[in-house]
RNA sequence: GGGCGGUUAGCUCAGCUGGUUAGAGCGCCUGCCUUACAAGCAGGAGGUCCACGGUUCGAGUCCGUGACCGCCCACCA
C-alpha cells in the first residue's frame, strides 16, 4: 500500500467526486433521533438555508452566505452536536409568475388566454424543468445540507400550514379584509407591501394649480401639487383649521377645473400653512394622507385609474390616457385656461416596484392584511430580551427601528402563482367565509354558490413560517420538539425585514408554548455584501457580476471559500479579490505538497501508521514540543474565533499556523530526521502524521475538499471513518500548551533570522556555509547546543562558536537585547550600504528612547500607569540604549 | 426628513475591553530552479492610522466637530 496522491492539485479533479460521495453516503442525513436514544442526548445544532428563490442561480453572496453556514455546521458537527441543516427553495410568486409568462409570450400565449388552472399547471412543469437549478449549485459547493429534508415553500404539507396560520390569524381577528390606500404595481398589476417599494430620489416639479371659488370665480385658492393628473379624484381642498387667511372661506366650495364638479373647502390637518399657500388638494383614492383625511372627513372617494394606470371613466375627457399622458394634458388644458399659476422645481421621492421598476401608484383596492402590531409588539420584545442575539450587534437597533414604526402587513396578491387565500365568496350575500377546506356552504345565508378568493398570499408568508413548518408543523411531532427553535440564522441585511423580522413575529405567535422557547432561532448572524473589485456593489445591468461557479472552476471551491472566510468580518462589506483567491489556491497547493512531502517518506520508510493520537516519545526533542504547543493555541483561537462568527480571525489564524510554522519552520527542522535512519524517520513521522492530521481536522471546515482528500490518502484507503467531517475538531489541551517550547523556539527563530540577515547584506553565496560567534547567557548557550544542527542547517552556518566577550566591535554583527551574533566571514563590506542601514536604524530607535525615556520621568505616568506597564517601559529603554549604543559604535568604526 | 456604517501600506482589509517599535494577503525590490511545493524559498522597501479639538500618565483605539464615501428607512402636498 502507499499514499496516493497525483504530482499536482488539481481541485477540480477531486472537489466533484468528494460532493457526489457526501450526497451519496447520507453523510449530513440526520435521522430524528427516539427519545432515550444516545442521539437525543446529543446538543442539538439546527440551522435553515435562507431559500433560494426556484427561480434563481447562485450568485457571489450566496456563496458567501452558504460558505460561512457550511463553515459553521461543519465545525459545530465536528464539534459534537447533532447537526441539522435544511434546505429548500421558494416559490418566488411574483418572479416566477413572471418568468413563466416571459416564457409563454415567445409562443404568443398569455396566461388569460391558458386560464388559471393551466397556466399554474404550467408553472409547476417549468419548475420541474428549469426550477431549482441553484440546488444543483449548491450541491457542487459541497455544502453540508441535510438534501433528504429538501423543501419546497409550495409543497402541500407546507401549503396546508400556511392555510392553517391564515385562518387562525383570522380567527385570532390578526388578519382583516378591507377596502385601503395600497402599492400597486401598474405592470405587475397587483398590490405590493411597503417593502417591495423602493424609494428614489426624483427631480421633479411642483405645480401650482388655482382652483376657482364655485360662483365667485373672483376669488380662487392655488393648491400646489407634484401629481396633476391625480387632481381629477379631488374631493375637496384642506386648509388649516388655524390659517387665519382663508377663514373667509371656510364652508365654501371650489369649482375643480377641467371637470367642473364642485368640491368643499374643509379645514383639516392635512394642511401646513407653511407649506405653499397653505391650501392642499385631497385625493382620498390616491393618496395615502389624503385617504386619512377622507375617512375624518367623510369625503367621496374617487378611483380615477385602472389596473393598469390609465385614467378611468371617472376621469371624463381623459379617461384612457396613461397617468403620464394625462399629466401632459391636464397641464396643457390648464395653462389654457390660466389656471397653471406656476411650476417650481421640486425634488422627492418616487416609489418604484422591486421587481420591475415600475413606478408604484398608490392605488384604493380591496386587499387582506395582517394587523400587525401584536405581533411586532412580542417580536421586539424578543430581542429586547435577548431571547434572540444580532451580530453585528448594531443590527438589532435597524430592527428596532423598523418594528417600532412597522404598518399593517398586505398580504394578498393579485397574482396566480402562490398560496391561494382560504376564502370563499358567497355569490348570493356575498359573505366571506375563511375555512381550512372549501365549505360545502355560506356561513351566513347558506346558499351553495361559493367562489374561493382569487388573491394569493405574498411569497413572505410561507417563508415566515419555515423555522416550524418544515419539521411538520401543525402536527405535534417529534422534529418540532427535538430541533425548534433552530440555533442561527445566517443570511443578509436585504431581507431583514422581509423575512426576518416576520419569521421572528410568526415563531413567537405560533410556537408560544414550546418548551424551548419561541423564538424561531436563538442567534441571527448577519453577513456583509460582496462587492466586485472596485468596491462596487455586483449587478447585472453594470455587467461586474462575477459567477461563483466560474471562479470556483479556475481556483478551486477551496480556494475561493477560505477567501471569502478570510474577508468575512462581521459588518464589513467584503470586496471581491481575485488575487487573494489565488493565493489561497496557492495555499492550497502548499497543503497538498506538504502532504505529499510527508507520504514520500511514510511509503520510503514504511510501517508507520497514523493512529490519531500523539506518539509517546514525542516531546523529547524542543520543535515536536513547539509545534505541539502552537497547535493547541490555534486549536484554542480557532474555537473561539468561529464562536464569535470572526470567519477572518480563524481563517487566518490557521493560515499562517500551517504556512509560517508547520511547513515553514517544523517540516524544514525535522526534514534530517526523515531522511536519518529508518528507526529516527518512523519516529518523527509518526508525529508528524499526528501534527499534520490534526491540521486536517482543523482546517476541513473552511476547506472541505482538499482537506478530504488527503486525509483518505493518509489512511491510505482505510480510514477510521467515511469522512474527515465526521471526526472530532481539535480543541485546546491546555496540558498540551508548552510557554517555555514557544520562547526557546522564539529565541531559535530569531537567532536564525539574524544570521540570515547578515548573509544577504554580505551576499554570501547561498551554497556557502559560514561560522558564527554569539555572545549570550548560559541558558542561551545551552538551548543552541541542544539544537545546535536545526539552527545550523537553517542559517546555513558550519561553525557555531560562543565566545565570553562582547561582539559589539565586529564589523558584520548583529544584536537583541538577548544575544549577539557575528559572521565569520573574510568577505568586505559595502560599507556606504552598511552606514546606510546602521543610520538607519539609529533613526529610528533613536526617538522610541528618548520617548520613553521621556514617560519615565514623568511622575505621573510612573503613579498611575499599572507596573507591569513601567517594568515592561524600563526593560525597552535598557534594550534600546544597548542597541543604540552598538549601533553609534558602529558607524563610529564605518568612518 | 430620520437612522447606521466607513476613512489604517500602491491595492484589499485586520488591529477584540486605550498600554512596549501598527499587522496580513496581493503587488513591488534583491537573491536563490536548495529532489514537497518557482502556485516555491530566503531577505527587503513601503504607513505624520481623513482633519481639527478634547479626555488621559498614555489615543489608530474613547468623546466632540467637520470633510469625504457608502448604506438603510420615510405617506410631507
Amino acid at each position: 500500500m502507499s499514499h496516493e496522491l497525483p504530482k499536482t492539485y488539481d481541485p477540480s479533479a477531486i472537489e466533484v467526486r468528494w460532493a457526489e460521495y457526501w450526497i451519496n453516503e447520507k453523510l449530513f442525513s440526520v435521522k430524528t433521533p427516539e427519545p432515550g436514544s444516545d442521539a437525543a442526548k446529543l446538543p442539538v445544532f439546527t440551522l435553515l438555508l435562507p431559500p433560494p428563490n426556484v427561480t434563481g442561480r447562485l450568485h457571489m453572496g450566496h456563496m458567501l452566505n452558504q460558505t460561512e453556514m457550511d463553515i459553521i455546521m461543519r465545525w459545530r458537527r465536528m464539534s459534537g452536536y447533532l447537526t441539522l441543516w435544511v434546505p429548500g427553495t421558494d416559490h418566488a410568486g411574483i418572479a416566477t409568475q413572471m418568468m413563466v409568462e416571459r416564457q409563454l409570450a415567445t409562443e404568443g400565449v398569455t396566461r388569460q388566454n391558458l386560464g388559471r388552472d393551466a397556466f399554474i399547471e404550467r408553472v409547476w412543469k417549468w419548475r420541474e424543468h428549469y426550477g431549482g437549478a441553484i440546488l444543483g449549485q449548491m450541491k457542487r459547493l459541497g455544502v453540508s445540507v441535510d438534501w433528504d429534508r429538501e423543501y419546497f415553500t409550495m409543497d402541500e404539507n407546507l401549503s396546508r400550514a400556511v392555510t392553517e396560520v391564515f385562518v387562525r390569524l383570522h380567527e385570532q381577528g390578526l388578519i382583516y379584509r378591507g377596502n385601503y390606500i395600497v402599492n400597486w404595481c401598474p405592470r405587475c398589476q397587483t398590490a405590493i407591501s411597503d417593502l417591495e417599494v423602493v424609494h428614489e430620489d426624483y427631480a421633479g416639479k411642483l405645480y401650482q394649480i388655482r382652483y376657482p371659488v364655485s360662483g365667485d370665480h373672483s376669488q380662487s385658492l392655488t393648491i400646489e401639487t407634484t401629481r396633476p393628473e391625480t387632481m381629477l379624484g379631488d374631493t375637496a381642498v384642506a386648509v388649516n383649521p388655524r390659517d387665519d387667511r382663508y377663514k373667509a372661506l371656510h364652508g365654501k366650495k371650489l369649482l375643480l377645473p377641467l371637470l367642473n364638479r364642485e368640491i368643499p373647502i374643509i379645514t383639516d390637518e392635512l394642511a401646513d400653512p407653511e407649506f405653499g399657500s397653505g391650501a392642499v388638494k385631497v385625493t382620498p383614492a390616491h393618496d395615502p394622507n389624503d385617504f386619512q383625511a377622507g375617512l375624518r372627513n367623510n369625503l367621496l372617494q374617487i378611483n380615477v385609474m385602472d389596473e393598469q394606470a390609465r385614467i378611468n371613466e371617472n376621469g371624463g375627457p381623459y379617461a384612457g390616457m396613461d397617468r403620464y399622458e394625462a399629466r401632459e394634458k391636464i397641464l396643457h388644458d390648464l395653462t389654457q385656461q390660466g389656471l397653471l399659476v406656476g411650476i417650481k422645481d421640486h425634488s422627492y421621492a418616487i416609489g418604484k416596484c422591486d421587481r420591475c421598476k415600475t413606478i408604484v401608484e398608490p392605488r384604493l383596492s380591496t386587499q387582506w392584511f395582517i394587523r400587525i402590531q401584536p405581533l411586532a409588539d412580542r417580536a421586539i420584545e424578543a430581542v429586547e430580551k435577548r431571547e434572540i442575539v444580532f451580530t453585528p450587534e448594531n443590527y438589532a437597533k435597524t430592527y428596532f427601528e423598523w418594528m417600532r414604526n412597522i404598518h399593517d402587513w398586505c398580504i394578498s396578491r393579485q397574482l396566480w402563482w402562490g398560496h391561494r387565500i382560504p376564502a370563499w365568496h358567497c355569490s348570493a350575500c356575498h359573505h366571506i367565509t375563511v375555512a381550512r377546506t372549501a365549505p360545502a356552504s355560506c356561513q351566513q345565508c347558506g346558499g351553495s354558490a361559493l367562489v374561493q378568493e382569487n388573491d394569493v398570499l405574498d411569497t413572505w408568508f410561507s417563508s415566515a413560517l419555515l423555522p416550524f413548518t418544515v419539521f411538520g408543523w401543525p402536527e405535534k411531532t417529534r422534529d418540532l420538539d427535538v430541533f425548534y427553535p433552530t440555533q442561527l440564522l445566517i443570511t443578509g441585511f436585504d431581507i431583514l425585514f422581509f423575512w426576518v423580522a416576520r419569521m421572528i413575529m410568526m415563531g413567537c405567535h405560533f410556537m408560544a408554548d414550546h418548551p424551548q422557547g419561541s423564538v424561531p432561532f436563538k442567534e441571527v448572524y448577519i453577513h456583509a455584501l460582496v462587492r466586485d473589485a472596485e468596491r462596487q456593489k455586483m449587478s447585472k445591468v453594470k455587467g461586474n457580476v462575477i459567477d461563483p461557479i466560474e471562479v470556483t472552476e479556475k481556483y478551486g471551491t477551496d480556494a475561493v471559500r477560505f477567501m471569502l472566510a478570510s474577508m468575512a468580518s462581521p459588518g464589513t462589506d467584503i470586496a471581491f479579490s481575485e488575487s487573494r483567491t489565488d493565493g489561497y489556491r496557492a495555499f492550497a497547493n502548499k497543503i497538498w505538497n506538504a502532504a505529499r512531502f510527508m507520504f514520500m517518506h511514510l511509503d520510503r520508510v514504511g510501517g508507520v501508521s497514523i493512529t490519531g493520537g500523539a506518539p509517546k516519545d514525542a516531546q523529547n526533542n524542543l520543535e515536536n514540543r513547539w509545534i505541539l504547543s502552537r497547535l493547541n493555541h490555534v486549536a484554542g483561537t480557532v474555537n473561539q474565533s468561529l464562536t464569535e462568527y470572526r470567519f477572518d480571525e480563524a481563517a487566518n489564524t490557521v493560515y499562517s499556523f500551517f504556512w509560517g510554522e508547520f511547513c515553514d519552520w517544523y517540516l524544514e527542522i525535522i526534514k534530517p530526521r526523515l531522511t536519518g535512519s529508518e528507526t529516527e524517520a518512523r519516529s518523527a513521522l509518526a508525529f508528524l502524521g499526528y501534527v499534520f492530521e490534526a491540521a486536517l481536522r482543523l482546517l476541513s471546515p473552511f476547506m472541505p475538499f482538499i482537506t478530504e482528500e488527503i486525509w483518505h490518502a493518509m489512511y491510505e484507503g482505510k480510514p477510521p471513518s467515511k469522512s474527515i467531517s465526521l471526526t472530532r475538531y481539535p480543541q485546546c489541551d491546555p496540558k498540551a500548551l508548552n510557554n517555555d517550547a514557544e520562547q526557546q523556539m522564539a529565541l531559535i527563530q530569531e537567532l536564525i533570522v539574524n544570521i540570515r540577515n547578515l548573509r544577504a547584506e554580505l551576499k554570501v553565496e547561498p551554497k556557502e556555509k559560514t561560522g558564527v560567534r554569539i555572545h549570550a547567557g548560559a541558558d542561551i548557550e545551552k538551548l543552541v547546543n541542544e539544537n545546535r544542527s536545526m539552527l545550523e542547517r537553517l542559517a546555513n552556518v558550519d561553525d557555531t562558536q560562543f565566545v565570553p566577550e562582547s561582539l559589539a566591535k565586529e564589523k558584520i554583527s548583529r544584536a537583541t537585547a538577548q544575544f549577539e551574533v557575528a559572521l565569520v566571514y573574510e568577505q568586505k563590506i559595502d560599507v556606504a550600504a552598511e552606514t546606510e542601514r546602521l543610520t538607519k536604524e539609529l533613526n529610528k530607535n533613536k526617538p522610541l528612547l528618548s520617548g520613553a525615556e521621556a514617560r519615565l520621568s514623568n511622575q505621573q505616568f510612573l503613579s498611575k500607569a499599572p507596573p507591569h506597564v513601567v517594568e515592561g517601559l524600563k526593560k525597552q529603554v535598557e534594550e534600546l540604549r544597548v542597541v543604540i549604543e552598538r549601533l553609534q559604535r558602529r558607524l563610529d568604526e564605518l568612518k
